[in-house]
Parts: structure tokens; sequence; C-alpha cells
DNA sequence: CGTGGATAGTTATGAATAATTACTTAGTAT
DNA sequence: ATACTAAGTAATTATTCATAACTATCCACG
């Protein structure tokens, strides 16, 4: 490698077998996967689990499972129970359960009104939460130091060993790069460099941050919430002031070449149908949002104290008209997708019981899905800030995808 | 070892760290993974490889090459060549290539003028071809026999070891789990036990029979066209007599639920448009397909005969008509699952010239990806019959999924 | 023609990991 | 108390890949 001269380089040392470039992989990769595998089965479960639950669960072995469990525990995270008595014969099993305080995750919120962060530990649960409203959209400088402030806040509060990274829910398009915000009409940003701005923000140094769509987020809340029943395929429609949505399939949010996968707002429906916010016409958007249906009404008020002002026969209308154009909408994702379930959420979820009935009638008569009869509409899980959620959950998913990494980094630091 | 009593049970064999159920995974899955690693490298660079080069491109290590190759090259999936001259220094490497007649794939199709089976060796190149034409559309038993002898005789007239599979084209919708045909309207089939009829067929006992769409197949063919430039995410649109479609992303053709994602061609485009062969309205089809331009025109023939058969400005016109609804469906595509290439297959390829224009403007206006300025529109590789191509290529590859599986075949069998 | 340099491939040994075997621990049932 | 059952641990073994060092085969150059 190293020309003629004097110097033998930094390929000094043999290097004959070893690829030029590239980590060693394939050893290590094996327990590193073995130890994902463990933490996935536990969060999934949801209820501890003693070692050999773990070795039925993984198929691994009971002395390779309790040594993985024993890295995983003196990493701190996982913590072991008391012995349950089953009430059954047999000695009773030592259940170990994720940790609480070790490592955290920082799931953030940037709206027109409030700016909020939760504080989520390895359980997934939101350990803390701080929040401040604001009178007007904040500016991205604004929402700067407003989120490093609550993040501070929290951490100092909070006794923690590491922190997996910050995800910030951004009601808008990001960039393909996935570090500006290039559109957010409700905030009133346009291109705004948020990921770096955070990144050099006092008390946020060292810190991954990460910027993501809210309905994305709020899809992947969705997937938690509806693991128990196993539904890991679906397509979220998301009304906030315009329509977002998420395509699920396998328990991933799709992404897409630029990470505009699933914004189903600009659907066309109608290539002469009426003007849209981003300047198309026909979009779902333009029928069947918040801000749509108050440019027809006048209305000013939130979208269901609209659906209450109005009478009867009317409101039946706007229903049927709102419902049936969702509905032709997500016919269109599903012939090009084929999933079995469809979701809304956002206002939608307080308008379901109306418009579903016509959401599901235009499926049923376009959807190529309807003919297996396996199609279901449903609401979304009931949560507040169901895209806040989403952010602490992926906020702290990279301590499942590689645990190796953070048993590695507890020792380090512990010894 | 066995208890007291009489009868230990099917437990009888120590069991107390075992998991009850499930192959023990872990350690033999590593070499599992690394021979599939080595043979998907071998696929794709299509050019015959040195140890050396393996270990780089795999980054692991030589001796381990080494021994994986000395595994496939005792399997038959590898053979070795003679050490090719550089006319660098060293010594030269000695290739090995995948073998060509070891495990076989067996790609076959039926359409309405003829029934054509394909056998494909492990270079993914068609070793063999068959195939008849038929005067009308084949019933489902005609179309078993058909393929059955036809099989047979590619079986008999060329050596192999092993038969990986069966994969049939078909011009229509499967049933969701893949082993009848719902609907293929040129055929005239509905609800035909293809997949049964097959598997029972004489001559194809053993040999693993899958189903799958001519449009979803045709896509594979088109990924492996591209894998050197890299592309492997794009929409593809495949013209017959109706228009099907496929989502590829990473490389992968999209499923969905029911194994009818991608089918383009029952998009709405106007709920009040003419009516569809399918039995809606405004679907792609109704506007841009042959049969459409067909009941349109009264032309009888080809639609690239049709094409010709008109004269100047009302040839635009059609031009535009088509390509613009074509565009129109594909910006509902991208703006769902958001890739950066359209691909147009089928008679579409022959209509690219004058087509594209109107569908790359329909996309610039529509899609929400042509604002990150990478949206490209493309016609497909010029491959006489993708689909058959697609269903060698689908049959072959469980070998590069699972290569343990057939190194472990003919270490039973030969010794 | 032979020597040195370079690269390919092999052999021998070592380290990491999980499986196997067998045992201890801690409970219940009788 | 005693037998039974299941959880967890310890010691050993087997498999796999990595490391280190070597041999093989070519080219360039004198």
């Amino acid at each position: 490698m190293a020309p003629s001269g004097s110097d033998p380089g930094p390929s000094a040392p043999t290097d004959w077998n070893r690829p030029k470039e590239g980590p060693p992989v394939q050893l290590a990769n094996v327990r590193e996967h073995n130890l994902a595998t463990l933490l996935g089965v536990l969060a999934a479960a949801e209820t501890p689990l003693s070692r050999a639950e773990l070795a039925q669960a993984t198929s691994l072995t009971k002395p390779t499972v309790s040594r993985l469990v024993e890295d995983l525990l003196s990493a701190g995270l996982l913590t072991e129970n008391t012995p349950a008595r089953t009430g059954a014969g047999g000695r009773p099993g030592t259940p170990v359960a994720l940790a609480a305080a070790s490592v955290v995750g920082l799931g953030a919120l940037v709206s027109a009104d409030h700016v909020a962060v939760d504080l989520v530990d390895l359980r997934r649960q939101v350990v803390a939460t701080a929040s401040v409203p604001v009178t007007h959209p904040p500016t991205p400088r604004d929402a700067v130091v407003l989120l490093s402030d609550l993040t501070r806040e929290l951490l100092t509060a909070h006794p923690h060993d590491a922190v997996a990274g910050l995800v910030v829910s951004v009601p808008g398009r990001l960039s393909p790069d996935g570090q500006r915000v290039r559109s957010a009409p409700n905030l009133g940003w346009d291109d705004a460099a948020l990921g770096d701005l955070l990144r050099a923000a006092p008390g946020l140094a060292g810190i991954d941050v990460t910027l993501e769509n809210d309905a994305r987020l709020a899809a992947e809340t969705e997937v938690v919430a509806r693991s128990r029943e196993g539904a890991r395929d679906f397509v979220l429609v998301y009304g906030e002031t315009g329509i977002g949505g998420a395509v699920v399939s396998g328990g991933e949010v799709l992404r897409g070449r630029h990470g505009w996968a699933g914004e189903i707002g600009h659907l066309c429906l109608d290539a002469e149908g009426p003007e849209c916010r981003c300047g198309r016409r026909g979009c779902l958007e333009a029928y069947a949002s918040h801000w749509a249906l108050a440019r027809e009404s006048g209305h000013a008020g939130g979208i269901a104290d609209f659906f209450e002002s109005l009478a009867g026969a009317e409101r039946h209308d706007v229903a049927e008209r709102v419902g049936t154009r969702l509905g032709l909408a997500l016919s269109q994702v599903l012939n090009i997708v084929d999933l079995p379930l469809v979701v809304l959420g956002g206002y939608f979820r307080e308008l379901a019981a109306e418009i579903t009935p016509f959401v599901a009638a235009e499926l049923e008569a376009r959807a190529l899905a309807a003919e297996a009869g396996d199609l279901r509409v449903e609401t979304a899980a009931g949560l507040a800030e169901p895209s806040l959620r989403g952010a602490g959950l992926r906020a702290i998913q990279p301590v499942f995808d590689d645990p190796a990494a953070w048993v590695r980094h507890s020792a380090t630091r512990g010894g």
C-alpha cells in the first residue's frame, strides 16, 4: 500500500487477510443481535419475564439467556424483580424488566400554540413532561430556545445515565436530508434549519437530534398502541390544520426517498378541483381539511366546534362530503399499498362517528382490497398528543436497535 | 436421566435448557448468513470474483471466505475458473463463479396467446426456453397440461441437480393466499385453482409452485436490469391489455396484505369518469389502457399499430390524453410512496417517446417528490418478455436466500 | 535466469460465542 | 419429610470466525 519510500504507514501491522476497510462484522454481530432480540421481546411483552421465559420466547438456551441478561443488567438496561410465586410447582422465576432510569430519550414537539418535551424511559413510558404555551407561532429561533430550556429542565431534574436522542415532531414537511423544515404552513416556517440550530443550542451538545413529520410519529404511537392486537400494517390519516398521513407496513413507517411518503393530503382527487394551499388543484386538503372547511364556511374555531355549530341536515351533508373525499383518497392509497386497516387520527378522530360510514362506503366501492372482505376503518388510540408520544418512542428506539452500543458505553464508564 | 416412573414421555432426552420449540438458531445462522452474503455478492457482480475480492466485498477475512467457498464449491453452487492473468504483479486470483447446471429454477408464463417456460440457472441466465402458441386463451386445465409438458421437456433435456421452484406469471389478480387466480380478464379466468392444479400435475410433483402477478414479476426483472445503476426504488407501470404496476422499494417489490399492492390500473382519477372493466368508474384503465383506447376508437389491433394509424394532430392528442392520465395516476402513487423514478413498461414502452413529456409534466405539476428535483421518467429495459424473465428470477431466488439449505441438500445426496 | 516485490490462497492457532450436559436452588404437592 | 417440578448456574464442548504466519504464483528488473 505504502509507496517504496520510508513510511510503512498505518498499515504496518499485518493485514494480509483483513479486508482494507470495514469493521470486523460477523462474530460480534451475533451477540449484538441476541441482545437486541432480548430487549425487543421484553419491550413487546411489556410485563417482566423470567430468564426461562425469555429463553422460550427467543429460542435461545437458558445459559445463553442468562449470560446476555447478565450483560444487560450490569449495563443498567434491565432490573431484576423479586421472584414471583406463581402458585404452580417448581422454583419461581426471577422476572427481569426494562430499567426505568438508565438511558432516556427526549421527544419534543413544536406547534402553533405550544412547545413541549417528554422524557421517556426504556419502558417507553413518559417519565416527565414539560411544555410552554405560546401566543403566536414560534419562529425557528424561538422554538430552539424553548426546546433547549425545557430539555435542560427535564434532564437536570431527572437522573439518567445517558441520552439516546432528541426527536422533534414538526407539523410540516422536512427537507430530503431531514435536517431542515421545508415548509410548515401552521408555523409560517419556510426552509428553517431547525436541526442545525438545535445541535448548536446550549445544553443540547452531544445529543443526537432528529426531525420528523408529526403524522409519521403519530403512526409510530399507533403501532405501539396496536401492538397487542398485532396490527402492524395500516394507513393513518392525521388531520391537524392540513392533512397528513403515514403508511405503516410490517410495523415500519414508510419513509420514501425524501421522507415524504404518506403525504396523503395532497393526493389529487379532481384535476379541476378547488385550489389548495400548496398551489395545486383538487388536493384532498382542499376539500376535507380544517382550513378548507373554514375557508368555505367562514367558521373560525376548531373543526369539532364547527360540526357542533351545524344543524342536522347540513351537518350530515358536511360529514358526507368530508367522509366521501377522505374515502376516495384512502381508496387510492389502498390500491397502491394494499393494507387491511385505515386509522383515522387527529381531528378525524373526533369526527369519526359521523364520517366513518361514508369513508367505509367509498372504500368498499373503490378499493380493490375491499374485495377480500377484511378491510376495517377504525379510530386512532385516544392519546392527547400522539406525535409527541411518537417522538419519545423514536428517541428511545436506538437503544432497542443496538443495545450492545449501550452495554459498551456503560462498561467504559462504570467499569 | 429418566425419572423413576415408567414413561418418561416425549421429554425424555434432556431438555432442561432447550426451549420447547424452534430450531437451534444462532450459531448456524452466522454461517448461513455468510453463505448467502457470498452468493449475493457474486450474483450482483455478475462477473467471477476471486476469493480475495470476495473478502474485500464482504469484509470477511480471506480464510473465512476460503472455507465458505469450499462449501459452496462442493455443493456444486460455484465453479472454479482458471486463474486469470491480470497483467499486474502478484499471484493471479482464482475466480469463482456461480455454477451453471446444478440448481435450476423454472419461470413460466400464461397469456392469451401462448404458454412458455424458461429454465434458469444460478447465473440468472435462461438456459433453455420452451413455448407453445395457443389460438384461444387456454382454460386453467389447458394451461396446466401445457405447462407440465413444457416443464418436463426442459427438465429431461437439461441436466440438473435440483429444482428450486416453479413460478408462474399470471396476467391478472391472485387470491390473497396466492394459490388461486382471482380474475384474469384476458384469459377469461375467474377464480381458478391454478396452484393446486399445478402441484397435482404429473412431472411437477415435489416442485415448489408459486403464482405471481405479471407486472410484479416484470418489476423484478427491472430491478436486476437496473442493478448496475443502483436504482432500487421505483414505480413500474406495466401496460398489457389492462394496466398493471408495481412499487419497488429497496429492491423489493411491495406485496401488501393480499398481494395486490401496486395495482395502479384501478386508481380512481375521476369519481364520475367512464366505466371500467372492473365495474368501477374513472379508473386509470378506463382512460389509458389498450382496451379503453380500442373501445373508444374501434381499432382492433395492437396499441402501437393504433398509434401508427393516427395522423399528426390526432396522434398528438391521443398521446397527450394517455400521458396526462398516466401522469396523474403516477403522481398519486408518488405522493404516497415518495420514490424518485417512474419506469414505463409493457406497451407504454413503445409509446414512451410520445407520452413521456406529458407524463413528466403532470408529475412535475402534481407530485410532491418533484420538488426535490430528482424525479425521472424512464423506459423499461427492452426485454421481450419481462414477466417470464422475472418468473425465472424469482424461481431461482430461494437458492440465494438460503444457500445453506442447498449445501446440506447436496451433502446428504452426494456424500 | 534469478532475485525481489506483490498479491492469492492455505495452514495453524486463538478467541468469542452459543449449545450441551449436569447440577444446584427454591418452590409446591402429598 | 419426601417426591416432584421448574428456574437458574457451572463446566465443558462445539462451531465459527479472526489472527498470524506461511506458501504459491505471477511480474519486473537486472
